[in-house]
RNA sequence: GGUGGGGUGACCGAGUGGCUAAUGGUAGCAGACUGUAAAUCUGCCGGGCUUACGCCCUACGUAGGUUCGAAUCCUACCCCCACCA
């Protein structure tokens, strides 16, 4: 089946599964990597295979505005695209009604955002953002929801949640079509074990596989709206996977965390719950300790481009005159290529001198170590020594700063 | 030898009497980054003291001088560049 979600063991409220999708499975907890304009920045999908990433994300509004969704569509969909024929979820851009809050104006209706990259103003509403995703053609596709900052006010944060649930029936009657309309029957999750992919295959150039649509719980800092959030959309549903959206967007990290116990009872579990943009290493850990299985965060590849490399003890400067001359490898523990390969010395070197392949490779050991951290997480939930592995992790972790030498 | 131009903090380079420990830039150092408007952004950047406001020392080729006050004006010298002999 396209579209499934095993539950193999559970730790507490950690989960270990495996989700099944058009493209391929991916075992949980997962870090997934962010290729917003179809590409992990730097990296090439061979660079990314390498790393274990078993799934990338893409963005409906970058890949919108370049290449076009009718280009990408035509050379064979997302996947052919970049060359990743792993799985792929596309984000819907309603991330970017929070992140182009200057360039933006929100009705009802849909968001009228005005290019970043020319100017010209471009409407991205739910059916919009869900026909985009259709064209692109990845495994999920995302809601467009409407994501408020951290510290809004209730009124604010409620009125986003609430419009993000309208939002989320006009996209799923708008996936529905699209579904229906090429292939008679639906591809979203309610139908997902019911009938065969070949049956529900869209006709069109990036077919071949169905695209399941996620929903986004929203509600801001507020655990009630979160809750109505959450009914809201198990009312719409049956979903083959849910997100959890608007955290790390400048809130304290324990209102993150409470939010997320708040959701988890409610959280259906028989199906995977992603949490957007998350996150550090140790709010992997935090997440999955709260019953989450699946993570993307931009942190991995614009800190490597940007020389902080993410270590078991905490993060470095790769740019650091402390790495002047070092032979030692960037972290001991790793087993990606950066750290199987060059120095400590080199990598600051090549930032020094600023070649491009000193951010490929921090980046490289980012995505790895997140990616990695996924995998050992999921180990210890089936060997059942999570909780213990999880604290003594988090107590050895620094997140900011290594400790200075004495 | 003559004439003209010039010597400013690690480097380049502004500044022609007080608002100058001295604009900018580079280099150096430190930090930030969470569904990517980001190979970006921020801070520090002569020395010492102070929790801080702040205080002291040294500094614009060298040495003198003028002035209440000089990187800025004057004199001599040293060095660099261009052109002419």
């Amino acid at each position: 089946m396209s579209f499934s979600f095993q539950l193999e063991a559970t730790a507490g409220a950690a989960r270990a599964g495996t989700l099944a999708l058009p493209h391929g499975t991916v075992p949980t907890p997962a870090f997934m990597p962010v290729g917003t304009h179809g590409v992990v920045r730097g990296l090439s999908a061979a660079d990314v295979r390498r790393t274990g990433a078993r799934i990338i994300l893409g963005n409906t509004y970058h890949l919108h505005l370049r290449p076009g969704e009718s280009i990408v569509r035509d050379m064979g969909g997302l996947h052919r695209f970049t060359g990743w024929e792993r799985p792929m979820l596309t984000d819907s851009g309603g991330f970017q009604v929070f992140s182009l809050e200057q360039l933006r104006t929100i009705s009802e209706s849909g968001v009228e955002f005005r290019s970043h990259v020319d100017g010209t103003w471009r409407r991205l509403t739910p059916e919009r953002a869900t026909e985009i995703q259709w064209d692109l053609g990845a495994d999920i596709a995302m809601a467009f929801d409407h994501v408020v900052p951290g510290g809004a006010p209730r009124e604010l944060a409620e009125e986003g949640m609430e419009r993000t649930l309208r939002w989320l029936s006009r996209c799923r009657e708008e996936h529905e079509r699209l579904a229906h309309g090429r292939t008679g029957a639906p591809a979203h999750s309610g139908d997902a074990s019911t009938s065969s992919p070949t049956a529900r295959a869209p006709v069109r150039p990036s077919a071949g596989a169905p695209q399941s649509l996620w929903p986004i719980i929203q509600g801001g800092t507020y655990d009630d709206l979160r809750l109505r959030s959450l009914e809201g959309i198990l009312a719409r549903g049956p979903w083959t996977g849910i997100a959890i959206g608007g955290l790390s967007v400048g809130e304290p990290k324990p209102v993150m965390h409470r939010v997320l116990e708040t959701l988890e009872p409610g959280l259906p579990r028989e199906v995977p719950r992603y949490l957007m943009g998350v996150g550090f290493p140790a709010d992997l850990l935090e997440g999955i300790a709260r019953g989450v299985d699946l993570f993307d965060c931009v942190a991995a590849t614009r800190n490597g481009r940007h020389g902080t490399a993410w270590l078991p003890t905490g993060r470095i400067n790769v740019r650091g005159a402390a790495l002047k001359g070092s032979t030692e490898p960037l972290d001991p523990e790793c087993d990606c290529e950066t750290c199987t390969s060059v120095s400590r010395g080199y990598l600051r070197h090549l930032f020094v001198v600023e070649d491009m392949l000193g951010m490929r490779l921090v980046s490289i050991h980012n995505v790895r170590f997140l990616v990695r951290l996924g995998e050992q997480a999921r180990a210890r939930i089936l060997d059942g020594t999570f909780d213990r592995w999880r604290r003594e992790w988090l107590e050895r972790h620094r997140p900011s700063a290594v400790p200075a030498e004495p």
